[in-house]
DNA sequence: TTATGGATTAGCT
DNA sequence: GCTAATCCATAAA
């Protein structure tokens, strides 16, 4: 797997309704360069958020600054801080204008394990789901903060943070409903890779 | 200015 | 399986 064969998903593939990118970026791959490094992991499970209409969103309650980059063009990391100790990665959908976004919450390691382990400070010998699986260990593993990474341009090969499409088949796609949420629990916006080992819950 | 609770995880039992 | 840790963005006052 060569990184010139990689290729970079385009922003028109983010400026469409959250269910549909969901949907379609399971088998990709995010990509994290760390100087000459390349930290890769196949995405397996992702939850989509939606505006005003879905109460779980950070969007539903209108523009702020934190959500302000659900609002933005499509294609741009939205990372932000929960529970005091954990960072999310999300991926802004829809027009510059109107909300939604995409939540990573699990990959499959595939490259840059070892540094992937470093940055979680967990020990090489642990089970490699613990590696990120869940969307704080997965920002983790990334090295991904808000104050690095928020607004981030996905969709440049020259960005040290995107996600592309390696050539792998489309998985097998399941959607459940989503989860550790309060508001809105039955909406089946969670898709997952079916039967693949490192999806969380 | 203060209070509240969350798109979670690690570490026990 | 259960609970504590932990802080920032909101809302209320």
């Amino acid at each position: 797997m060569k990184p010139a064969q990689f290729r970079v998903l385009s922003r028109d593939f983010y400026d469409r309704d959250p269910r549909l990118v969901g949907s379609d970026l399971l088998g990709k791959i995010l990509v994290r360069r760390q100087g000459r490094q390349l930290l890769i992991g196949r995405i397996v499970e992702v939850e989509a958020y939606l505006g005003a209409e879905d109460p779980a969103a950070h969007a539903s309650i209108g523009k702020t600054a934190r959500n302000a980059v659900l609002f933005g063009p499509p294609g741009q990391a939205y990372v932000y801080f929960i529970y005091g100790n954990h960072y999310c990665l999300n991926v802004s959908c829809l027009p510059n204008g109107v909300p939604g976004g995409i939540l990573f919450r699990a990959v499959e390691p595939v490259r840059g394990m070892e540094a992937m382990f470093k940055l979680r400070g967990i020990a090489e010998s642990s089970d490699l789901r613990r590696l990120t699986r869940g969307p704080g260990r997965l920002a983790a593993a990334f090295g991904i903060t808000r104050e690095r990474d928020n607004g981030k341009d996905l969709t440049s090969p020259r960005s040290d943070l995107y996600i592309a499409d390696d050539g792998t088949s489309s998985p097998e796609v399941m959607i459940t409903k989503r989860i550790g949420i309060k508001k809105a629990v039955e909406m089946p916006l969670r898709y997952i890779v079916a039967g693949n080992r490192f999806v969380s819950g």
